[in-house]
DNA sequence: CTCCCGATAT
DNA sequence: ATATCAGGAG
């Protein structure tokens, strides 16, 4: 069986798991999802839609985030962790869109990458879920399940990313990332994981000890 | 590679 | 007590 038959033969599975994937973090527009994605780094999306209608509500545009200070911002976002680089990074980002993008957030990944605070991972969300790009964004749960699956070799995440948009059809790249997140938290946890009972490792598992 | 860091699951 | 959570920067 080649990676690519693999790689289909799971898609299968997850459609008939997930033929629905909503957007786990809540937003508004292009602007909102990008903060809450910056937000997103080393914590629960459920944390994050606690704590982005009290940050929202004071400021949900670029200009209006500018007329909060940097430790303001940091005092709302405290439950989600690493506040004060993310604080910084939301208002450098927000001075750069007034700036240089009128406003708006750019739509190609190169732009997006530029921003503080926004690594692949992240501008490749918001190309996926705000313009509907193809991209497939590449955080430690499909980082850890393309490893298991024997889809990559797990070296990296931008090798993963790599090999994951090699083996699945571009159509398909936004579904998937939002259904393999979907499946890990459910059947394929990084804690306390069985591959006995993980549905996919269980048929297609790599032999070697998982991570 | 290390550090950033609050809350929760194990 | 320790690992982990929709990572990114130095």
């Amino acid at each position: 069986m080649t990676r690519k038959e693999k790689a289909t033969a799971i898609a299968g599975i997850l459609d008939e798991l997930y033929p629905e994937v909503p957007i786990p973090l809540d937003h508004q527009d292009p602007y909102t999802l990008l903060v809450a994605v910056i937000l997103s780094a080393q914590c629960t999306d459920v944390r994050v839609n606690q704590v982005t209608p009290l940050l929202f509500e004071r400021a949900d545009t670029p200009y209006a985030m500018l007329e909060l200070s940097v430790e303001e911002i940091e005092e709302i976002i405290r439950p989600c962790g690493l506040a004060p680089s993310k604080a910084k990074g939301i208002y450098n980002t927000s001075r750069i869109l007034v700036d240089e993008y009128g406003g708006q957030v750019p739509d190609q990944f190169e732009d997006l990458h530029k921003l503080p605070s926004v690594g692949r991972k992240t501008a490749n969300v918001v190309l996926s879920q705000a313009f509907g790009v193809p991209a497939f964004p590449v955080d430690t749960h499909i980082h850890r399940l393309a490893y298991r699956w024997g889809l990559s070799n797990g070296k990296n995440p931008d090798k993963t990313e790599q090999d994951l948009t090699k083996v699945f059809p571009r159509e398909d790249w936004n579904k998937l990332h939002l259904q393999i997140i979907y499946f890990g938290r459910e059947y394929c946890p990084a804690r306390g994981h069985d591959p006995a009972t993980c549905p996919i490792c269980s048929k297609y598992g790599v032999k070697r000890r998982m991570k």
